[in-house]
DNA sequence: GATTACATGTAAGTTGTTACATGATTAA
DNA sequence: TTAATCATGTAACAACTTACATGTAATC
């Protein structure tokens, strides 16, 4: 006999709702603002999809962490403005100071290299010359990123130039070890 | 007036399947050692929850990619060994050739410094310095696995060794990244 | 007039985790 | 005999994506 209790798993807090609070921060922003920053400056290390945008940002509404600015009369688009309120800030900070929870990423790429011996290794090579190929043109891509910003000036901006520099020193990394691997692999007969 | 359409999402081809087909590759396994070993030797580039792994197992079996090896009346645990099937094995191989797909990872660590304006600059060091910490006891334990891994050969050994060194550029990179981050924030009287 | 970009949102699905249950075997 | 580990599995939920609908505004 045993007591069957409720199941009650613990939330994973969702960190959507501290992506948008960050950005708000910034300035006041509607989703379709948000969805492109995070696309366009983001992207590298965070995404986020309109099914949880939105729904998220009525959450955050309802919970009064963001407020809605509605739009004056001469403002011709229908777009939502969204601005952070002093509770959201208090939230933000909180999570800002909290602790980092581990999250393991899923490498593709990684997991068939792992079984490589099952294919030839020609194939195996060209898998690793592609990823350098595309860890390649993204740090061009970080480099003129680097550039512009370089020349801004903002209170974010040399946070968020740091960030870029983690992924400048991550592509690196990547493309010195597919090159290292290569050379490992054509060194081999079989 | 519209045609409303069925909406019919395109499934993301399920990974965890072919996790489970490259491990059986290297020797028939239960479900136990193949969550065991995912935990101890792919934890840093893959993961797989039991909730994943058994419907899989159950599935490959349905659709003949894995068989089930009745236990011998000698062995006396109650453990299901799983093979790989010359079917599964073809279509293994189909993924390991196919173009790998982009998958955006999500780092929390990152994203919360991309806001450190919010926060105080000491703050931010902080969790950097805990980044590295944490960063060079993994270092630590990738060099102990490389020693490991050097003195043993197999087929699949140096395709592993490849794994690992990417694990090993990723995170000197990383600790490079902090030790720079850390300086730079220091140099700032704010 | 047509096309592209702006802008908000949702239905339906897949993916993945957590927290259990259940029972066998092994070691102290 | 008690505890730890081995071993398989599931219910409930949270997280996330895709593929749409719907409409406005700007531009070619």
């Amino acid at each position: 006999m045993s007591f069957r209790h409720k199941i009650i798993p613990m939330k994973t807090p969702n960190k959507t709702k501290f992506a948008i609070l960050g950005l708000l921060t910034i300035e006041p922003l509607s989703g379709y603002d948000i969805k492109k920053f995070i696309d366009q400056t983001l992207s590298y290390f965070w995404a986020e999809s309109n099914g949880q945008l939105y729904p998220a940002l009525q959450e955050l509404t309802k919970s009064k962490w963001i407020s809605l600015k509605k739009p004056s009369f001469k403002e011709k688009k229908a777009r939502k403005l969204y601005s952070i309120t002093d509770l959201g800030l208090l939230e933000l900070k909180k999570w800002l100071r909290s602790e980092e929870e581990k999250s393991v990423h899923r490498d593709e790429g990684l997991l068939k290299l792992f079984f490589g011996t099952n294919i030839d290794k020609e194939e195996c090579m060209q898998h690793l010359k592609n990823r350098r190929a595309r860890m390649k043109s993204r740090l061009t891509e970080f480099q003129s990123i680097l550039h512009q910003l370089q020349k801004r000036s903002s209170p974010h901006h040399l946070y968020w130039l740091l960030t870029l520099y983690n992924g400048i020193h991550s592509v690196k990394a990547e493309i010195r070890w597919c090159n290292q691997s290569i050379k490992i692999l054509e060194g081999r007969s079989s």
